[in-house]
RNA sequence: GCCGGCAUAGCUCAGCUGGUAGAGCAACUGACUUGUAAUCAGUAGGUCCCGAGUUCGACUCUUGGUGCCGGCACCA
């Protein structure tokens, strides 16, 4: 006799077990209709499951979060059904769901085409239009083993085999597509009722470059039409804001085919690559760090005693001279222990803070270059903290702080950490590794941060805390980390008096806050979609004529301008003041200035922003100290407005 | 590196089943002296990514490269 209670605490009785579908239809014909799934004690089911005892049960449908994550996975065995149905002899393997949508691997003869996606998609609406039931039942692993391999589902054999054997699974069916799933699913295929099939990509079967490769197909699936429009046009003005376009068309950078992966910057984009640098240099200097500067090409035997050729010598540029091989170098961390190294360190000259600019070529693999984003010349915001283990918590919390505060003067608020702990491969004791991952985690914890943690995904010689941002399309990069190296200063002899006078190792952070100049301006263009604050802006002001009259009061004010170090440009040229409001408005030049007879007269200039807002007329004197003072507050004033 | 797609004027793109290329914007020239997102007219501009092959003839078909785009694997 279950006694139902609803997320609203009005409770329902019944006098028999009754089905989730049931207690819907004894609230509403309508909530029957749309029911996809049900919550009973906090577990998500099919609206099939039946109850017998006393629950607490809310009903999902598509207005639900978890209702949508239901009619994706439905979409997942659905597009899986239809690709069987038309490709006979293609395998299932995995088809989980993810942000937006789906995507289901599949092992085929031959890869799928773009125009096989469009017979796909039309087959699955085939198959929505026949509203087929999806059913659950159960099997023993056993059984499920012999069923799959009679259907020749080898991949599905070998994930099932994989579970023990003591283990009912659970199967849904529609017509006659059978697929291992936990659930739960939609009722029946009626109810999915928005997706679009969105692309084909290669996928290594387990993930692992070893095995064969699979044929991933991704779609995105919602509650209905409406949203999946409007995730469409989402998609769509994302793109518009990609990093490749606005360098292009703000005329920040170019790459070409003689230097792939290798970055030319133009005018406008070294302007922001400069204003980046001198802000992170007067930020380091503040906070206790030495600039350096070390050697692009190093001989060979560096990297060997580092152990960085065993490991990445594929990955290294080579040259030699003279009979003796060099590597560009890849990294700053060998050569900046060399710089640690010069003289007898005291242990209190610890914590030791050397940073660099540090350019480092990398020949990566031709197939993950990406815009700025992973290129194979790049430059890190780099520095290495030479320190005694018990300075590392302190050295990992001032450092956390510091990357705070540089990603809000970024406008950077959402920052993804995770902790990447020992892996099965490395050096140092036990205890070490115990006392470095505690200090990282207090660290983090410590300043209420979440993170996620990665278990054995550290470097060989110790763990780490890496720092993500999004770009555009949601895609993750990593940009900021801080490492604990207990490997490097013993293997190239790093050492320090400590206070007994005895000879000892000291620990080396590895830490970046950009990560690299390239990605982290990838970023950011993507994040302002080419709109740089206006201490960033490559152009911050520029002053425009109505006609020829006012050229000269125009030099004027930009003269003053460019004298109280405004990067400002006066455009005289003979043109309707729209047609140069259209120009440098497309160019994101935050202000823009204009001068009449009007202006002339009363020695002031109009000011129109980027966004079309006129913000009405100012003496020039007022217009510098509204400048000065935005710039000082990075781009904080627009951000919060 | 692996799977798939793409590569035509400075930029964005068109070019049917093979008959040696076109638009808009930009550029250049001239006229217009203009008040807040495109003034008008004219001119010029291409080794159709590179190489080989098929063909009377290749931007188009075949093949080998290179680069880029989307994923996967990788990322000190």
């Amino acid at each position: 006799m279950p006694v139902i209670t609803l997320p609203d605490a009005s409770t329902r009785q019944f006098d028999h077990a009754v089905s989730v579908f049931d207690v819907a239809a004894s609230i509403g014909a309508g909530l029957a209709k749309a029911a996809l799934a049900g919550r009973v004690n906090g577990e998500l089911v099919d609206t099939s499951h039946v109850i017998s005892s006393d629950a607490e049960l809310a009903i999902i449908t598509s207005r639900d979060e978890e209702g949508v994550e239901v009619i994706r996975h439905s979409c997942a065995h659905l597009m899986a059904m239809a690709v069987q149905a038309l490709f006979p002899g293609a395998q299932v393997t995995i088809g989980p769901v993810i942000e937006n949508g789906f995507f289901y691997d599949f092992a085929y003869e031959r890869p799928f085409t773009p125009e096989d996606l469009l017979k796909i998609e039309k087959k699955m609406a085939e198959l929505v239009k026949a509203n087929l039931p999806v059913e659950r039942s159960m099997m023993t692993r056993d059984d499920a083993v012999t069923f799959f391999k009679e259907k020749g589902e080898s991949y599905k054999v070998q994930i099932i085999e994989e579970i023990p054997a003591d283990q009912v699974l659970s199967f849904y069916q529609q017509g006659d597509f059978i697929d291992l799933c936990r659930g739960p699913h939609v009722p029946s295929t009626g109810h999915i009722k928005a997706f679009k099939l969105m692309k084909v990509a290669g996928a290594y079967w387990r993930g692992d470059s070893n095995n064969e490769m699979l044929q991933r197909i991704y779609g995105t699936a919602w509650s209905d039409k409406k949203a999946l429009k409007e995730y469409l046009h989402r998609l769509e003005e994302a793109e518009k804001r990609d990093h490749r376009k606005i360098g292009k068309r703000l005329n920040l950078f170019h790459t070409q085919e003689e230097a792939p992966g290798m970055v030319f910057w133009h005018p406008n984009g070294w302007t922001i690559y400069q204003e980046i640098e001198q802000y992170m240099r007067r930020v380091l200097n503040a906070s206790g760090y030495k600039e350096i500067k070390t050697p692009q090409v190093v001989d060979r035997v560096l990297w060997e005693r580092s152990g960085h050729w065993d490991k990445f010598s594929e990955m290294m540029f080579t040259t030699h001279s003279e009979s003796r091989d060099y590597a560009v170098k890849p990294m700053n961390c060998p050569c900046h222990v060399q710089v640690f190294n010069q003289g007898l360190r005291s242990y209190r000259d610890l914590p030791l803070r050397l940073a660099e600019f540090g350019s480092c070529h990398r020949n990566e693999p031709s197939g993950t270059l990406h815009g700025l984003m992973r290129v194979r010349g790049f430059t890190q915001d780099d520095a290495h903290i030479f320190c005694g283990e018990n300075q590392i918590q302190a050295e990992v919390s001032q450092f956390i702080d510091l990357l705070y505060q540089v990603y809000h003067d970024f406008g950077f608020e959402e920052v993804i950490l995770k902790l990447s702990t020992r892996p099965e491969q490395r050096v140092g004791s036990d205890e070490i590794w115990d006392k470095a991952e505690a200090a990282l985690a207090a660290a983090l914890d410590h300043k209420q941060l979440a993170w996620d943690l990665l278990p054995g995904e550290g470097a060989f010689y110790g763990p780490k805390i890496e720092f993500s941002l999004k770009d555009c399309l949601g895609r993750v990069w990593q940009c900021g980390t801080i490492q604990v190296d207990f490997s490097m200063p013993g293997r190239l002899d790093a050492q320090f008096v400590n206070e007994s006078g005895d000879r000892e190792t000291p620990v080396m952070l590895h830490r970046a806050i950009l990560g690299s100049f390239e990605r982290f301006i990838g970023i950011l263009i993507e994040n302002y979609a080419g709109a740089m604050p206006l201490w960033l802006a490559p152009l911050q002001a520029v002053v425009l004529n109505i006609t020829d009259k006012q050229a000269g009061f125009c030099e004027k004010v930009t003269q003053m301008l460019a004298e109280r170090g405004f990067r400002v440009h006066a455009d005289l040229r003979n043109e309707k003041i729209g047609f140069k409001i259209r120009e440098h408005t497309i160019q994101k030049v935050p202000y823009l200035l204009v001068i009449g007879d009007k202006e002339v007269d009363s020695e002031t200039v109009t000011v129109r922003t980027r966004t079309g807002e006129d913000l009405g007329s100012f003496g020039l004197t007022e217009l510098c100290d509204k400048l000065a003072a935005e710039v000082a507050n990075k781009g904080l004033v627009e951000a919060e407005s």
